[in-house]
DNA sequence: TAGTCTACCGAACGAGCGTTCAATATTCGA
DNA sequence: TCGAATATTGAACGCTCGTTCGGTAGACTA
């Protein structure tokens, strides 16, 4: 793995390009299976030799976690700021849905390759910013809910929405589709529906 | 791979042992991937020798077919009793609910690796069997929906919920613990109470 | 109990994998 | 524009994988 180029003009390429392996690999590796593909089909999908991947990424590995990690890094900061701004628990949880959705649907790719390795980040090592990311988002949600249940605002109990809602959140890179049926925002108020007690006619 | 014996005593025997082999391969699969388990470690996992797997299945893929096949195969005959009966549509629902939740539970180390593998099953012949039980019980889903829909007693549109119901369902082989905090069926009703108007207090 | 069918073993094999690296092409900045 | 830094190539390497198969032990039935 070559280190990021100090000249301006080549470290802004580099960045560029790194990013772009990333976004498309997400994409061969969701539809094909990261298992299922090796290093010289992945490069012949990008348009590269193989070895040229090993000058931005040490390895299949390294590009596995730059996948996952465009997961929940992102979404940290505008999740917290939506905590922090303490409306009233109810626009704050469908304020987090239509950030969380609307970030699942722009990066279902990447979703779908986690789910595709999620025992492999359980265990390893060098996965450990990525598990925690997960964990930290977790732990905006439940906070989200807590007030909600403290609110009587909650249709279940609170560790069992939570557990709903992320299983219907992480459901949706498998079906959703930019010109379907359904909006990012549409899907995000739905979910809000399942939870809560207010808002069904 | 051997054919089934045709001895009597020896036939049972081999689908015991077959039988035996799915399931704790389901579990060693769930928990170190099944593309990151060599056919060498599972069998050491299983106490037999690597060829001993050949005896049973034509090879690892048709062992992960064999596992696949569990998850709906079992469940349909039910789930097709329940939509006959033809009871009122709430009832109907929490009872596919109940068996569903029931099943995922009971097998949840075989949902854990066919959600690792969801991308195989898409594209391969030999998987045509896995993806008509899906599509098989998503048909029974859709069709409990719609009864719903019609009484006016879903809090969603019904593609949504259906879509909402099989995140949360599977999502759930991802956290159930025998002895945790929720029953099968607790969870079960939690589920319906997200889809279903009446029923929250 | 003899004979045949069945179960399992485990070394060996070829294929395909991820990775390396010397060579070459390209790009930027002084 | 020239030279150093960077980008990319693709053949080659070592290794692990899934699978095969001849051999042996065990089990059933006639």
């Amino acid at each position: 793995m070559a280190p990021r180029p100090t000249r301006p003009a080549l470290g802004a390429r580099y960045d560029r390009r790194r990013a772009g392996v990333v976004e498309r690999a997400a994409r061969v590796f969701a539809e094909r299976g990261y298992a299922e593909t090796s290093v010289a089909e992945l490069a012949e999908q990008l348009g590269l030799a193989a070895g040229a991947l090993y000058h931005y990424f040490e390895g299949k590995e390294a590009l596995l976690i730059a996948i996952c990690d465009e997961l929940t890094v992102p979404l940290l900061e505008p999740a917290r700021a939506l905590l922090d701004a303490d409306r009233d628990p109810e626009a704050t949880l469908r304020g987090l849905l239509r950030a969380w959705v609307g970030h699942v649907a722009e990066h279902r790719d990447h979703l779908r390759v986690f789910t595709q390795v999620r025992h492999v980040v359980d265990h390893g090592e060098e996965w450990r910013a990525v598990r925690r990311g997960r964990k930290d988002f977790e732990r905006l949600l439940d906070e989200a809910l807590a007030r909600l249940a403290e609110g009587g605002q909650l249709a279940l109990d609170p560790g069992l929405a939570r557990s709903a809602l992320l299983g219907m959140v992480n459901h949706t890179a498998q079906w959703y589709r930019p010109r379907g049926r359904f909006s990012p925002e549409e899907i995000a108020d739905g979910y809000a529906t399942t939870v809560l007690v207010a808002g069904r006619d």
